[in-house]
DNA sequence: GGGAGATACTTAACATGTTAAGCGAATGCG
DNA sequence: CGCATTCGCTTAACATGTTAAGTATCTCCC
């Protein structure tokens, strides 16, 4: 398990890199961000064009497809931390693109849905986008498109059972 | 648009989809970021230990192994735009862990290296990160791994072909 | 050898990521 | 009931992502 010579923490005064890190450009982290920019940059000119961010966009189609949602829930889905998803909500409403009303039954929750125009422009843009995916998924193959998803989600599946390393878990 | 009061009770009927799209949740471009945060989620505290963001880290990891680079070659390897890398540079010579003079055949580039302080910054953080390296590659399996990785590459490689097939008619 | 264009950064402006703190509303419990 | 705690969301503050514009330097070609 333990390929590396124990060492001491506090390091000594040679200078001298002994222990070479893997080769940095095939670390994980950087795999995965180079990947995911790749396969970005392709969708971004299109969204551009149709004045939406990745993450605006993010927004509009887990709404569409849910029809109404919390804050909170709708953070988990399109994948965004509370304040950003605070600070895009409030743009996307100044734009009429989603509406918002707080619910009765408890005034803190907010009801957040896409507003017709918001429908309207997201079916302006899924073409596009659509064809985009399609021309990454012949590009690259859809059998190992398929693969590669179920390995990012195991990997996903593998770290999140890693929790309990460090920081105590308060729930079940 | 949706106007109906808030129904709370979940396990309702769905909306009618207009436009059905691929599942959100398993679009690649989600895939890839969520797999990549559940990574980086286990590096982070540790980074933050000891005062660093992802992006400095990465960028004194690059500089570790190459000596000394300009600026341009040091966004290419670190995968940063020059404007990021141009304000973590400043930060970072700010606090003596990078040192930067101009090159004498050129006067427009400068080039960067890890000061004494910062080699010594990195042998503190590198023992943890590795060990965290060590758990992901254990928990996730070690040829795993590397397929996981040769497939992203692969990917790179797909949607970097498709570069020139769109993009080199429009101009403004 | 001088000016147009290319090059290597840097700044600027805006949007998001990330963590911490704040605020109003609900909840639990004595 | 009273009130400390928790919850849902927003603000704040700082760092980075992203695109466009700016600045200084260099190169090429006439």
């Amino acid at each position: 398990m333990a390929k590396r010579p124990a060492d001491p923490a506090n390091g000594g005064a040679n200078a001298v890199r002994q222990v070479p890190m893997r080769d940095f450009s095939r670390s994980l982290p950087m795999s995965l961000l180079r990947a995911r920019e790749a396969v970005m940059r392709r969708f971004r000119p299109s969204l551009r064009e149709h004045g939406l961010t990745e993450q605006q966009w993010r927004i509009l189609r887990a709404l569409a497809a849910i029809e109404a949602a919390e804050v909170t829930e709708l953070a988990r889905t399109a994948f965004l931390l509370g304040p950003s998803l605070s600070r895009i909500l409030r743009d996307l409403e100044a734009r009429n693109l989603i509406e918002r009303k707080t619910a009765k039954a408890d005034l803190r929750r907010s009801m957040v849905s896409i507003s017709e125009k918001g429908v309207k422009l997201m079916a302006s843009v899924a073409p596009s986008s659509e064809a985009i995916y399609s021309e990454i998924t012949r590009r690259y193959g859809a059998r190992k498109l398929a693969e590669l998803q179920d390995m990012l989600a195991e990997l996903e599946r593998s770290l999140a059972e890693l929790g309990a390393s460090d920081e105590a878990i308060a729930e079940e």
